[in-house]
DNA sequence: CTCGTAGTTCGATGGATCTCGTAGTACGGT
DNA sequence: ACCGTACTACGAGATCCATCGAACTACGAG
């Protein structure tokens, strides 16, 4: 048996993503609760459709990975392949239907926090 | 030595709250992201003023009270004794100037998941 | 085909967290 | 003074979580 990697598990390189209606707020509280994954939902914000590398973590890139897995299985993020990065973008439309103003509050506060500065005219492409 | 309760270590009973200035988004986050915690915080909003026992929880005392700890600490709710009763409250003018708009999407979140009507006089003015 | 880049998976480790029961303190009434 | 109610503090057990390094897969370019 292979160590490691049992391989071709996932051939086409797709994702499970929850549905829209399987999204708990819990699990998504849970998700923004870490200072880490917080900093990805603000680059997110600030700058949609990144790839997991772009964003200057601070981290091993296992770790790295662990997180963004995390928040797409809260139904925070969606992840596509493009060739062999892996592009990261927020749900917002599904999160603003099932918890509407939540994510903006959400994005706001961690930019004040951060002292950001999401200047008025950038916050939608 | 007595084996518990040092006894005396705040004799009127007096509870450490974070500032305003000292809360933290990833706190407050965490603080919410635990069902058990989400439902006081619902019950606060709904009903404020309330002591922890009248919130019915299905959990231990000690559990309860490490809840409660944990909004508190995170500054979510003050607390603070009267007569033999604890009374919780939320941070509400605290946490709007904080972070605006935060609790208000994440009470209307957990009451719409948890189906619950938030009193149709309530919310909407 | 080979190499480099991008990201994954596994396994381990150390630290939080949830939960509880038991034993304790504080207050208010009788 | 005594008792009941309300809640706390401690200690233990189980589980979860963030983090990492090492080994691996997938894709694209030369």
């Amino acid at each position: 048996m292979a160590p490691h990697g049992t391989g071709a598990a996932n051939p086409d390189r797709l994702l499970d993503h929850p549905e829209r209606a399987d999204i708990r707020l819990e699990a998504v509280l849970h998700a923004c609760a870490d200072p880490m994954r917080l900093l990805i939902i603000q680059a997110l914000a600030a700058d949609p459709s990144t790839a997991c590398g772009e964003i200057g973590l601070a981290c091993s890139k296992s770790t790295a990975t662990h997180h963004f897995r995390v928040l797409r299985e809260a139904g925070v993020i969606t992840q596509h392949y493009r060739g062999t990065a892996k592009i990261n973008e927020l749900r917002r439309e599904d999160l603003d239907a099932v918890f509407p103003g939540l994510l903006d509050s959400l994005v706001a506060a961690a930019n004040k926090q951060s002292g950001k500065t999401t200047e008025p005219g950038s916050l939608r492409g």
